[in-house]
DNA sequence: TCGCACATGTAACGTGTTACATGATTCA
DNA sequence: TGAATCATGTAACACGTTACATGTGCGA
């Protein structure tokens, strides 16, 4: 009997897990733990996020959960990452960033850098970098031209949050060029 | 008979529909353009989301709706915040700003600031951004604080990412500061 | 034995996403 | 008549939030 499953992608928390999981096998607590106390923490800590989204990462089969009674402890369930679990996480790190990708919030794309060293390709980095600037300065002249086209008479507030937003774009763009210089450019 | 309804907030796309209306009466279809083709553009322009969004506001009886026939088109449905409406939008305008509001993302805070003009009391707008800068800076001495702690060996990327965060906050501070000048403190 | 830290979960709910459906009017 | 544009909506679905429930072993 053939089952359709529409495998959709995990979600940006998923991929977090996923990502986490690729540094050190980890329980459930271990993740809410991590999420609760590093930059991370704009995703959720919660348990009725957690624990649903790594049984949906199980029942994908990107990762795999197995009991640890190491501990004298209640017994915690260690997830890993599967075969299929990295393959899908690297595919991820290297997909090509689209304007949405920037116009939607840069949170993801920063996520997926953060996670970039599972890759081991400095020209991946490289690559990421310089296509991120790229399209950030693509958006930059939509918000200028947005800028100059905004009416004369509209709110001084309205026109100082949109500068606010060009400024947090021009500072991603200047980041981006230093950070160039920690990785190898492919040839 | 008792009701004992909820009345819970409106999320951000429902104050920032309450904002829209504030500056002129429109129907759903105007939202969705303004939504599409505006840097408010994060938030979504697809009546999936904005038709049931005015049905929530109009429940909550913060907005109404009058058919518009004076179009030889098809009717329109043109919305108005009720009293009701602006004093709830007013209210979160002049909300405190918390430092979870900064640390999971400040677009709630720029959208608030963008209608700040429905206040029309420039002190209110000087203490926004005297508090933002303030809660920023104490944001950043935990991310700096974070940055030390960080393990000598993890990944590059990581803490690069993390210098991309720190990066859009200090813009944001500059911004504040420099934002500040088009508004005459209260006394 | 009581409470606490560790550890995993579930149920109800609200809301955004995607895709689809429909209605009204104009113009070729 | 058919297509395009204006305009409003619904249904199924996935996911995060909040609040609650439960289990295990340790130390006071």
């Amino acid at each position: 009997m053939l089952r359709t499953m529409r495998e959709t992608m995990p979600t940006n928390l998923g991929f977090a897990i996923l990502g986490l999981l690729h540094q050190v096998p980890q329980s459930g607590y271990d993740l809410r733990k991590v999420f609760a106390s590093t930059a991370l923490g704009n995703y959720s800590s919660s348990p009725g996020a957690i624990y649903p989204a790594l049984r949906r990462l199980e029942e994908k089969g990107l990762v795999r959960g197995r009991e640890d009674r190491s501990t004298s402890l209640r017994p915690r369930k260690l997830y890993r990452p599967t075969a299929a679990g990295s393959k899908i996480f690297r595919g991820w790190l290297r997909k090509e960033i689209e304007r949405d990708d920037v116009s939607r919030g840069v949170d993801a794309l920063m996520l997926r850098f953060a996670f970039h060293s599972v890759l081991e390709d400095q020209g991946a980095s490289h690559r990421f970098l310089v296509d991120l600037a790229r399209e950030i300065e693509a958006y930059l002249e939509e918000l200028d031209s947005q800028k100059k086209i905004f009416p004369e008479q509209a709110p001084i507030q309205s026109r100082l949050a949109l500068d606010a937003g060009i400024e947090q774009y021009r500072a991603l763009v200047r980041w981006a060029r230093g950070a160039l210089e920690h990785f190898k450019e492919d040839v």
